[in-house]
DNA sequence: ACTCGATATTGATGAGTGTCAACATAGACG
DNA sequence: CGTCTATGTTGACACTCATCAATATCGAGT
């Protein structure tokens, strides 16, 4: 039986960049996190998660980017689709907190080859 | 003065994610080379260069991707214009090369906290 | 139950983007 | 010089996306 490992598991999305030929779906795969990623109001609500203490934070301490509530809304419900954020109500306010292990497997992806 | 370093100067493009708050200034930089990898058909062509030997590869190399030729040329451009790629004509055909540095940039700028 | 604050959804709109066919440019080679 | 091959550019079109106003939902208090 496989083992349900819950949460600190690199998810096996995708291999480094420099490692060969991409399929399509790993492509694929790949594309829509960065497409996650490729906006600049999204970083910021983004970057703001992630350096928050304990990598979550509440949606009303991070809306403040220069857009309208229901623009961040929507850039966040994107986040936690791609697989970068969840989210998680507690009473009055939403958290939403940095996917566990998906900075590591982005950042592996794009790791330089070590020796050419 | 200052320093000429020639090739293996990791670009200051922008802080890790995790570290504060994005400026803006960084959060559009950032985003668009996030944006220049969010295409299944840019990311292919990359991978093929990233993963030739020496990190360059002729067009002719890599160019069968599933679209037309106008099509790759445009996604090259794309890369080349967001600081991925360089280019460089050598007689018939056109070399395309991995961007020194920016792979290490950008691994570093998703790189997790390492202490919450 | 009613209200209020926080967040999400819907619908509309303007800007951006991937794609191709047609054409242009640039070396190589006869 | 003319032709052939490799690559880039242009223009057009369909499609996606970021944004907002309006509205809905959901908990908490009163």
């Amino acid at each position: 039986m496989p083992t349900p490992e819950p949460a600190d598991v690199v998810v096996p999305c995708c291999p480094p960049l420099t490692a060969g030929e991409l399929s399509e779906a790993d492509a694929e795969r790949m594309a829509g996190m960065f497409k996650a990623l490729s906006d600049p109001v999204r970083l910021r609500l983004f970057s703001r998660i992630a350096s928050h203490p304990g990598g979550e934070a509440c949606v009303c301490d991070i809306a403040d980017v220069g857009v309208s509530q229901p623009t961040v809304s929507h850039h966040l419900k994107k986040l936690r689709e791609a697989g970068l954020l969840t989210s998680e109500r507690r009473g009055t306010w939403v958290y939403y907190a940095v996917a566990p292990s998906v900075l590591a497997a982005l950042s592996a992806t794009l790791a330089p080859r070590v020796a050419p």
